[in-house]
DNA sequence: ATCAGTCACGAAAACGGTTTCGTGTTGATA
DNA sequence: TATCAACACGAAACCGTTTTCGTGACTGAT
């Protein structure tokens, strides 16, 4: 097993000292063609690799960004991450991933991990946990000490920081609105009460839509599903109950088991009831029929994320004037498939 | 901004010496109770928090560990990533995740951005490149430099090192049994080139299943999608021309679009073909019918690879005497849902 | 012969910890 | 009173780099 090979031994082997070799490796004008070229193909020779927790060490900076969200296994966060990885990787970063698993707990143990000095700067959407308790002394913890942070989609107006948003809102009345040109009045409204950030704002744009066309506000064509607690018998008990022709989703999961449960009830999509569903994942591509589904695109969230927290870094080291706090809306796109018309 | 403290800043501050406050802070007996309490409280007000690059630098250990995955937006690699974080992070371990995108190229310079200390250890699996390339010097490299590394999945024997795999020939046997039982007889495989040794080994338990039956092998019903190119046409047409009873797809998208395909047609699932799939994933769950799909347990796969590789490295660490390398064979287990009678 | 000015290199500090090995002071013992 | 262990602490090395600041040897000019 050969061990790494250090400066020490390089300078020991060749006998010139430590400061030589490092400046012979960097092509230092200080140092003489020969010694370079000598350190240059011993160092070539036995594969001499500097080692990174030294440097990082000397220099105060790791070039490692910790990425901390609430599930992996989601599309939209999954696609965000892979953004995020790309851009930071191309730029350099690596990326150290931990998952918050919607709890509260779990975020704050992540962040104070990471916060002595693994990392460069924080990307992270909050947990369920977190937004519930309304609690986010951890982050202000980690901006006071000067870390770079960005958040992105389950964002808090109470920390100052980079953000990163989709227009949740003006997406949903997108949605809404394609749905009554096309001829729908009772519009079902699907959502959850977990990440209330941007169910609220779905809803928002759901409300504001009927608003402005005049259609009438039922709430009872309205349904907030618990998180994870019996979700499949409530919403199927509910589509028995209402009659209605479109709904509109706040996620993949909710859009394709209403077409289940409606085309159960013999209703023909989209003919008879039209779906919209958020976030544009693998389900919505492969459904029956295929769900016309609104576009997060989580990869360019996860690049705008990350390109913002690198600059930031990047200023903080070069001592630039710091740019101030910026909030990127990606714009929503829809998907148009076969549950509408 | 409140920057870190150091154990020099509280040394200045108390009027001690840093060995002093190291060691109080570690409680340690050689210091006197007054000190120790003394310092412990003015640390505790400062909310000090040991560098943890300067003690990997002491240590040369990070804590750390590498995953490179071939791709992140995929089910089965999600939920083992989730298995290694979870294992990892309750063993005080983080995850620094790198995505090879299929690639030879990336797979090794991420090996080597991380080979250089940052890491304890790695996790992964090979990428398509690499398994078409056939050359794994990157790996020989680290194993040599003795950093472990434990493969998951996509493995080669080319390695000596720790391997976690699933049962795949046999997970594969078993269902065209299933299906044989069920009185299938012209049971088609669609199966792709890209990861030759997943495939292969279920293509081999397809076989096996059929010549145990009896069932005489007809490589037109043998469907072989290249990776990425035009696949949705070419499976199109192919269930247009072949004649059968019941379908094995070596992944949950070609599952789902071999139902889109064959009901098309007019055929009804399960009854006149009955589907089965690997990776029991979101889409297996929601397809229309629910998929009968064969789960690879990725998240106990995850963990299994984490502990195997912490173990190993905790080992490393104390000098014990070094477990030989084991290959763990998760089972894979069927899931019967509404796409098999 | 003296002096200034390269040139090529080394010593040492610094990053922030841990750990080994003294060492000065105290109180008890012979 | 001399000796010694126990106690409480500090100095310094070390992990592997980078970087600043000398410094000795040589060159060329005066």
């Amino acid at each position: 097993m050969k061990r790494k090979i250090t400066l020490k031994d390089i300078a020991r082997e060749l006998d010139v000292s430590i400061s030589t070799v490092s400046k012979a490796l960097k092509n230092s004008e200080e140092i003489s063609r020969d010694t370079k070229e000598k350190v240059q193909a011993f160092a070539r020779l036995y594969n001499y690799r500097p080692n990174n927790i030294a440097i990082s060490l000397k220099n105060k900076r790791t070039k490692n960004i910790g990425v901390i969200i609430p599930d992996i296994v989601h599309h939209f966060f999954t696609t965000v991450f892979r953004g995020i990885e790309k851009y930071a990787n191309g730029r350099g970063y690596n990326v150290i991933a931990c998952i918050s698993d919607e709890s509260f707990d779990k975020e704050v143990i992540n962040m104070e991990m990471l916060a002595n000095g693994s990392i460069d700067g924080f990307i992270m959407a909050l947990s369920a946990g977190t937004q519930l308790k309304n609690d986010y002394n951890h982050l202000r913890q980690v901006t006071e000490q000067g870390i770079p942070l960005v958040l992105f989609d389950r964002v808090t107006d109470e920390i100052d920081c980079d953000k990163v948003v989709i227009n949740d809102q003006e997406a949903a009345y997108l949605a809404v609105k394609k749905m009554i040109h096309s001829g729908c009045r009772r519009i079902a409204l699907l959502t959850s009460e977990a990440h209330f950030n941007v169910s609220e704002k779905r809803a928002q744009g759901y409300y504001k839509a009927l608003k402005e066309h005049n259609i009438p506000i039922d709430e009872s064509l309205v349904l907030v599903l618990p998180h994870m607690y019996d979700e499949e018998n409530i919403s199927e008990r509910f589509f028995k109950e209402v009659d209605i022709d479109a709904v509109l989703c706040v996620n993949e999961i909710y859009a394709v088991r209403s077409m289940k449960h409606l085309q159960s009830q013999g209703k023909r999509i989209p003919e008879d009831v039209a779906v919209i569903g958020f976030t544009d994942g693998i389900l919505s591509k492969y459904a029956n029929p295929s769900l016309t589904s609104v576009a997060q695109h989580g990869e360019r969230m996860g690049e705008t994320a990350a390109k913002l927290l690198v600059d930031r870094i990047e200023a903080d080291y070069q001592d630039m004037e710091e740019p101030l706090y910026r909030t990127e809306v990606i714009k929503a796109s829809m998907v148009l498939r076969d549950s509408t018309k």
